[in-house]
DNA sequence: TCGCCCCCGATTGTATAAAATTCAGTCTGT
DNA sequence: ACAGACTGAATTTTATACAATCGGGGGCGA
């Protein structure tokens, strides 16, 4: 209680949340590690009481593993992982934007095209970049938002933070230059909205694929050490590899 | 404390969420309500402390909303949700099934058809439906854990205890006759290890999506009465049709 | 009737204690 | 010396009491 709360009252375990997810997220703890009440209640100046609720909300979103009686450890946390959460990811939105032709007016679809295709020819600054992620944002929310599927919608939600989170972590890392050849993440949105338009489910789906796919390289290349990535392959041939080969 | 707790040290918190989910399930509370705490704590003689984590874990799992400051609220539960829960259960499932594709060994899938193929001739009765209930929930597992993806193995289970719950909440409800005639549950399952045997990815992911969206409607039927249906359905013509008619 | 304010109930967070469990180190009997 | 039981510290889990805060509803006045 040493200096004045900052946030708000009833906010405290969403705050926890994503603040133990940024720790996790940039490699502070290792993985197996356990994660001690105290401890981080103390880490965090709060009580435990809202420490453990953070707890079981991040074991919700498979971050952690609650063991009972023995407390939270640290799941692993490498390559591999973001991997499988851009997976799940991308499963999950290629439903959605399915889902979602047909559902959205036409008149929208003209104005998102045209934002697109606008970005996709403005000149290449901090704020081409900035807008560029906004409108990320906006696309993938509007095709979750109108899929239909209000359970769906959740469930993307849900992959939200651990994606805020992850994108989070990788500004922390390479706060250095931002070269912004990075990709053409406009184009592949422009394809995303125009598919829709033609009404073409698996066209979209496609496109959107395509979309999350391309990010997830990039993400891990900016997130972990070439020797990490290296070392990560080796293990996932030993241990993804298919028996009949 | 009236009468020895017959549950772990430990076990408090998954316990609770269990039994809230199925009395939810049962509809024994109407969407919207608000759950009160000491309410919860004292029908389910514990404190609050664990009621207030197994309703996070609620939250977590979609069941619930929980409003900042104003506690829990529940979610609307119908035919329509059932259908969202089975939609995502699919996605997931056939993704997996995808996968799994060239990663299980001949000889382990040799022995799953001959399993089946030998329970989808056999007599039907009790016995019969015991059986075919565990092969079922076998395969599921077997899908899911040698999918290649952790993660992805992660989201299936946690869709399990709503799948359990619904299957219970069924139970409770048509606990009069049990016609057999119900499906060819094995036919289907035969279809997905054949699939898989052939190593058609495609294939066994189609045969997933069948697989599960017969067992929806049959689910449907059992849980909800036939006005509860035709209203659901009239809803969901007003609110998921798509714009372009 | 409409808007404002205050009060009440409920949730949220803090603090503390007791019970249960794990785990590591020690002790004992053979 | 070693296997197995025992002991005790550390930690989690549950219970309980209490302060702080938020939201809604009712009363009050214009």
């Amino acid at each position: 209680m040493a200096s004045g709360n900052d946030i708000q009252h009833g906010a405290r375990r969403q705050k926890l949340v994503a603040d133990i997810l940024l720790v996790l997220f940039e490699g502070k703890f290792a993985p197996g590690q356990r994660l001690r009440l105290e401890h981080l209640a103390e880490q965090f100046e709060v009580s435990v009481t809202p420490v453990r609720e953070a707890l079981v909300e991040l074991a919700g979103i498979g971050v952690v593993e609650l063991q009972p009686n023995r407390g939270a450890v640290l799941r692993s946390f490498g390559p591999r992982q973001v991997e499988e959460i851009c997976q799940v990811r991308r499963i999950l939105e290629c439903e959605a934007v399915r889902s979602v032709c047909g559902r959205i007016a036409p008149f929208e679809l003209e104005l998102l095209e045209s934002q697109f295709a606008e970005l996709d020819t403005a000149k290449r600054n901090k704020r081409w970049s900035q807008k560029t992620r906004e409108q990320d944002s906006q696309l993938h929310e509007l095709i979750a938002e109108r899929c239909g599927s209000e359970r769906l919608a959740y469930e993307i939600g849900r992959y939200k933070i651990l994606f805020r989170t992850l994108r989070d972590a990788r500004h922390m890392r390479r706060s250095s230059r931002d070269n912004y050849a990075e990709m053409n993440e406009n184009a592949e949105h422009l394809a995303i909205v125009r598919a829709m338009s033609a009404g073409d489910p698996e066209k979209a789906a496609a496109a959107m694929a395509y979309h999350i796919e391309t990010s997830v390289q990039a993400l891990i290349a900016d997130l972990f050490d070439p020797q990490e990535i290296a070392a990560d392959r080796r293990e996932s041939f030993l241990t993804r590899q298919a028996v009949s080969s």
